[in-house]
DNA sequence: GTGATATTGATAATCATTATCAATTGATAT
DNA sequence: ATATCAATTGATAATGATTATCAATATCAC
């Protein structure tokens, strides 16, 4: 199962990264994990907070915040800017997930989306520019269209 | 003189702009887009707030948001996001000046550019998904290549 | 000039995120 | 299993950028 093994190489990964790191697999990072992995939305800290209350009601939001900027470092959750004034978190396992964003910014939908053309371009664009790239933040606002499919 | 010819057309632009919205034409308006237009980088509020003081001492730190904030409103003035926790501003006049950021994640340098082929790309995105392209957010980080030129 | 009202400066409030710190816990060696 | 010790946690204070409040002031159409 193609869930399964994604879920299974995430909590791999984060035990195995943690060891290398010298950092600790505690109840509370395992359970913000996995709140995360079963999210198909983008939570932010609070909303986080509120889900993973519900599996264990003792976990502070202290302790959200700290092991989302773990999680972040590690490569395992990407924090993204909507725009909106707090930051919002999904799991980004591997470099097969990348992608962005389109946001409507009449209903806040949030589709999301990959293009490799675009990848490729924004690489030669760094290159041009004498860059090695490191990171890129993408995000495309806008209002659906009033087509036939309305 | 082409620098005089866009200067003159900005502040005409906001004066232009102000009466179409009732708005006022006040020193504290006509100091804070003046010191933007001179400047050549990206100012947040409290860089932009010490150069304007430079020019008159008595002009607050809520003024100076509450001007920019009405100046982006207008499209005379440009949000940035550069990742660091604060807004910087530049000055955007019309569509001519639509372009994009390059920082340099170890010296914090910001490098503009402008290219057709990602403008016409994430437009085609856009549509294919069903869009109307309203804005879009588009930052590059990276390190300067160890090339020849160095 | 006068008057309606937009704007301002000073300052308090907000709100997301970080820092602090004593108490607790996880990993490792014994 | 127990001891050890650094990493982690929860509670809470602090931070820092931005916004809201409000009485005083300035702008502009008349
Ligand atoms: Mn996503
Ligand atoms: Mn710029
Ligand atoms: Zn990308
Ligand atoms: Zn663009």
């Amino acid at each position: 199962m193609d869930l399964v093994k994604r879920e299974q190489s995430a909590l791999e990964g984060l035990e195995a990264l943690c060891h290398a790191k010298g950092l600790r697999i505690t109840g509370q990072r395992r359970v913000i994990v996995q709140i995360l992995m079963d999210a198909d939305d983008h939570p932010d800290a609070d909303e986080l907070h509120s889900m993973v209350r519900k599996v264990d009601r003792s976990i502070s939001i202290a302790t959200v915040y700290r092991t989302l900027q773990v999680l972040e470092q590690m490569n395992i959750v990407a924090k993204r800017d909507f725009g909106d004034g707090r930051a919002r978190y999904e799991i980004s396992v591997g470099q097969r997930d990348h992608h962005h964003h389109m946001i409507d910014i009449e209903s806040g939908e949030v589709i999301e989306f990959y293009n490799q053309e675009l990848e490729d371009l924004k690489m030669r664009i760094a290159d041009e520019l004498g860059f090695d790239l490191v990171d890129h933040h993408l995000e495309l606002f806008g209002t659906r269209l009033a087509s036939a499919g309305d």
